[in-house]
DNA sequence: ATGCATGAGGC
DNA sequence: CCTCATGCATA
């Protein structure tokens, strides 16, 4: 019961100042562009069977051994391209260099949790093609423009001139995150509250978001799209919020009825490890691997594909490199 | 704050 | 079956 009500707390609390948000790196027109890379030419993991399961369960053994500290240099780049041609006012012109923020984590660290990264240096394949698709329609779901330029580069120039959403930068966002955040506890609203008070707002096509796609957005770990999607939409409750701080937002969002608990099912630490040296390898396991896996480790086929799944979503999410 | 899950939209 | 956006349940 005010267990709930404690985590809320402890998550307004939760505030780490920012160091330098003030810093406008307007030249965000390189945007990491990684586009297909040329796709291996035949399967290297064609004979992949018992060997290389084997072998990487040899490295998540000796991975055991090993890892001690949680704390590696990998950087996952995110692979959004930047296919906004746009020629707005995007014209600070100031490359600089990025500073890592960091990814503060809680109190609570899992001993064996995520260590993608033992992988061999040569597997940063990204697909761009499906992304688009996805995200137009998510985008549109959302009111949003940016993924549309994006889905329809060439339309562009066609008759809609009102895709100048300048916020394709992720300094950009990660600075208005930062204030969102700032601003949000300054009003004293929790994630939850946020999320559903967002319906309040009445903008067609949005609803209310959950405590986790809030908090996500704040520490950016959505994708690129995603970011760019919410964006102005929090960026709208926020303003609304802060105009109206004198009235009650009562927000009676009373969802009555069927009791459905969903269960979440563990994955102990042994069986992650191997998980994630098998992804080290094969991000993208066939049906049969899977299954094969899932034996091995007495795991659920779906349980392992859906690891899989989430997995390759993790490595998308922004957590940008410097774009040297 | 995050791990595992669901579902929509696509090939 | 995948990707993506999201969310429930939890550490």
């Amino acid at each position: 019961m005010d267990g709930n009500a404690r985590l809320l707390l402890l998550q307004q609390v939760n505030i780490f100042l920012t160091p330098l948000s003030g810093c406008n790196g307007g030249g965000g027109s390189e945007a990491i562009r990684r586009a297909c890379l040329p796709t291996p030419p035949s399967n290297l993991f064609a004979s992949l069977d018992e060997t290389l399961l084997a072998r990487a369960e040899a490295l998540a053994a000796v991975d055991i051994a090993v890892s001690q500290g949680k704390s590696h240099p990998f950087k996952p780049d995110a692979t959004y391209h930047t296919m906004n041609s746009v020629p707005c006012t995007s014209t600070s012109t100031v490359p600089l260099a990025h500073h890592h923020h960091h990814h503060h984590h809680h109190q609570a660290l899992e001993p064996g949790d995520l260590l993608d990264h033992i992988s061999s240096p040569s597997l940063a394949l990204m697909a761009g093609a499906g992304g688009a698709g996805a995200a137009a329609a998510a985008a549109a779901a959302a009111g949003q423009v940016a993924a549309a330029s994006a889905a329809a580069a060439v339309v562009g120039a066609a008759g809609l001139a009102s895709i100048c959403d300048s916020d394709t930068d992720p300094r950009e966002l990660e600075a208005f995150a930062e204030r969102f955040k700032q601003r949000r506890i300054k009003l004293g609203v929790t994630q939850a509250d946020v999320g559903s008070a967002l319906a309040n707002l009445k903008i067609p096509g949005v609803g209310s978001l959950s405590q986790s796609t809030i908090c996500r957005f704040e520490s950016l770990t959505l994708s690129h799209n995603n970011m760019i999607a919410l964006k102005p939409i929090l960026q709208a409750w926020l303003e609304e919020a802060e105009g109206a701080q004198r009235e009650k937002m009562n927000k009676p969002e009373l969802f009555n009825g069927g009791e459905k608990k969903r269960k979440r099912t563990s994955i102990a630490a042994p069986e992650k490890r191997s998980l994630e040296a098998y992804f080290a390898v094969q991000p993208r396991p066939s049906s049969e691997k899977i299954a094969a896996i899932a034996e091995k480790l007495d795991l659920k086929k779906n349980v392992v594909r859906v690891w899989f799944c989430n997995q390759r979503q993790k490595q998308k999410r922004m957590k940008f490199s410097a774009t040297y």
